[in-house]
DNA sequence: AAGTGTGAAAAGTTTCACAGCG
DNA sequence: CGCTGTGAAACTTTTCACACTT
């Protein structure tokens, strides 16, 4: 069997890919604490995994380190940047500016990772741009212009749960490929289209298990 | 080999125990439309995942279907909803109220579904309780009192990454079992703490590497 | 000596397929 | 007949252990 799946990309499990991010936080640290070299112990105890995952983590996508001595702080970073796609700022607009919306606007903690979130869309602008958002609060009608014009790719999905899969049928029609969803519903797409979901009470409920 | 970890618990695989959250959801969306019986087929479209999986995920804690017929809403939600041990109320703290912390507490998602979050703690209650916020908003110190005498098990960490460790080590300490973070780090915990990361930032780089 | 790269074993999870019950 | 419950098969992911390189 070859070693890429149908769209071409190699065939790297979905669950190192989340770890390459880690990794990639990591080694930003380490690179700002002037370490050039890294071993596969030391930056696997940084990101929580056992040395033997973290190498064949990477052994997925080449082979970059020195036997002996361990990986090239600065180059493994570029690689994983590049290998994640982060080469180039991604835009990203955010739809639904209601309570949860409005608070991941004023969060800030996407632009801290480098993603220009460049438009939010909502039923009712006017209300929204009252909530202390500095980027163009638009209504939802001009989404799939704005979209298409921009070569938008990401989208961040908050809207109201009875909304969530005729917005994401209009997101993706109109071009978007991955979509942040935080609505807690299952979205039903085409394969192409990649949806990560973030259920916060879930997580919550998940937790409310483990604890006796 | 017995069915039980060493903790006593029904040895359930990880994963299911997040589909039984999604499960419960769609019994009190069927149930609210009026049905009373559910097929596997049926339940298993509406959770986007297969007939098989929702029957092994079921059989893992127990017989509750009718062959030929299906699975009672009702008594299928009573039973999920104890083995996620949501019988009872469980009050939820919340430390860091900046930014993420104050949206996720304006935002009353988790109230939504039955937690309820009695207070939350800030290195700054006063600039916090500006925001908006409607329950109490303590003083950092005030923690370790606190979660003793209103027994509290589950805590939202929304701190900033640098202080994260150290107020979790005082968490887990004053008796937090579960912990939902939100802050871009391994948290290091004992085995007997469950800990959840919720990192926004690294769902939008993972959808990255899925757009071409 | 130290540490990577990797086949092979182990563990975990999903899917199949069908016996068996209502 | 329809649909659950479940062993067994298939698949995925993790861990081990060691040959090999610097």
């Amino acid at each position: 069997m070859d070693s890429t799946d149908k769209s071409g990309k190699l065939d790297i499990p979905k669950k190192a890919i989340y770890r390459l991010s880690i990794y990639y936080r990591c080694l930003q640290k380490l690179n700002s604490n002037g370490l050039d070299t890294v071993s596969s112990t030391t930056l696997a105890r940084a990101a929580g995994v056992k040395p033997a995952q973290l190498r064949k983590d990477l052994a997925y996508f080449g082979q970059f380190g020195t036997r002996g001595l361990g990986y090239p702080v600065d180059l493994l970073a570029s690689i994983i940047r590049e290998t994640l796609g982060r080469e180039r700022l991604q835009p990203v607009i955010l739809v639904g500016a209601g309570n949860l919306g409005s608070a991941l606007l004023r969060y800030h903690g996407f632009e801290k990772e480098g993603f220009e979130v460049i438009a939010a869309f909502d039923a009712d602008p006017q209300a929204s741009r009252a909530r202390g958002i500095n980027i163009p609060v638009l209504p939802v009608a001009d989404l799939e212009n704005f979209i298409t014009e921009k070569s938008v790719k990401l989208a961040i999905l908050c809207v109201p749960v009875e909304f969530a899969q005729s917005i994401v049928n209009r997101l993706v029609a109109a071009g978007i490929q991955g979509v942040l969803n935080f609505s807690p519903i299952v979205l039903e797409v085409t394969p192409d289209v990649t949806v990560n979901n973030v259920d916060l009470a879930l997580e919550l409920e998940h937790l409310s298990y483990f604890i006796r």
